[in-house]
DNA sequence: AAACGGATTGGCT
DNA sequence: GCCAATCCGTTTC
């Protein structure tokens, strides 16, 4: 069920990035079990890519969750108030991550519900990075977190999506990243509508 | 030691 | 559609 250690160990992030969609992202916080299925990710591709906190192979605190060896969540806070999660990807020293950007609220809906204060009919509940993340109820606690642990981890439940409704297109809020900012590297799932705005590519 | 600005969101116009 | 909110890692003085 949990996805195992050498799923994360897989050096093309790119793919992981498509492969993830479909996947169910849990977590457990005092004892309230809560997941989503990922419908929505971006691929930031290790030292080479503008967008990745790690360009240039950057070494500081806050980054060094990045060259772990796949299978962990990094977590960091944006703008001040929104936390972003993560999957850490590949082996030691090759910073690739994939950023869940949107979920479909599958598990615990109605605590989902109660940490974001909306109906989960409402796809705002969980869409955008800042948005899902909080669903989860996930914060900077949840940095450097194994994600085959009993607080955050991912199932494969076999949902699987028809090629053709996998949509890549440009990242998003990555426009400091020049040319590498139109890359078609963020993935979402076709008519779903948990994927955040914008819906195109 | 101080300033800068971001992988965003939601409330108000 | 526009813009304030709000923290801290990172850069600069």
């Amino acid at each position: 069920m949990k996805l195992p250690l050498s799923y994360y160990s897989n050096q093309d992030v790119l793919f992981l990035a498509q492969d993830l969609l479909g996947k169910v992202l849990f977590t457990k916080i005092n004892g309230e079990i809560t997941a989503g299925i990922i419908v929505e990710t971006e691929a930031y591709n290790g030292i080479s890519d503008k967008a990745s906190h790690a360009y240039g192979g950057r070494r500081t605190d806050r980054t060094e969750t990045l060259y772990s060896h796949g299978g962990v969540s990094y977590v960091y806070l944006c703008y001040g108030i929104h936390h972003l999660f993560n999957v850490v990807t590949s082996v030691e020293d090759e910073p690739h991550a994939v950023l869940v950007r949107a979920i479909e609220p599958l598990i615990g809906t109605e605590i989902m519900e109660y940490r974001r204060n909306m109906p989960a009919s409402k796809a705002a509940i969980s869409s955008g990075p800042g948005s899902a993340a909080k669903a989860l109820g996930i914060d900077r606690s949840f940095n450097k977190k194994d994600l085959r642990g009993h607080e955050i981890w991912i199932e494969d439940h076999g949902i699987q999506y028809p090629v053709d409704s996998i949509i890549a297109g440009s990242r998003i809020g990555v426009a400091y990243a020049k040319e590498d900012a139109l890359l078609p590297w963020r993935f979402f799932v076709k008519g779903n509508k948990y994927v955040s705005k914008p819906n195109k590519t």
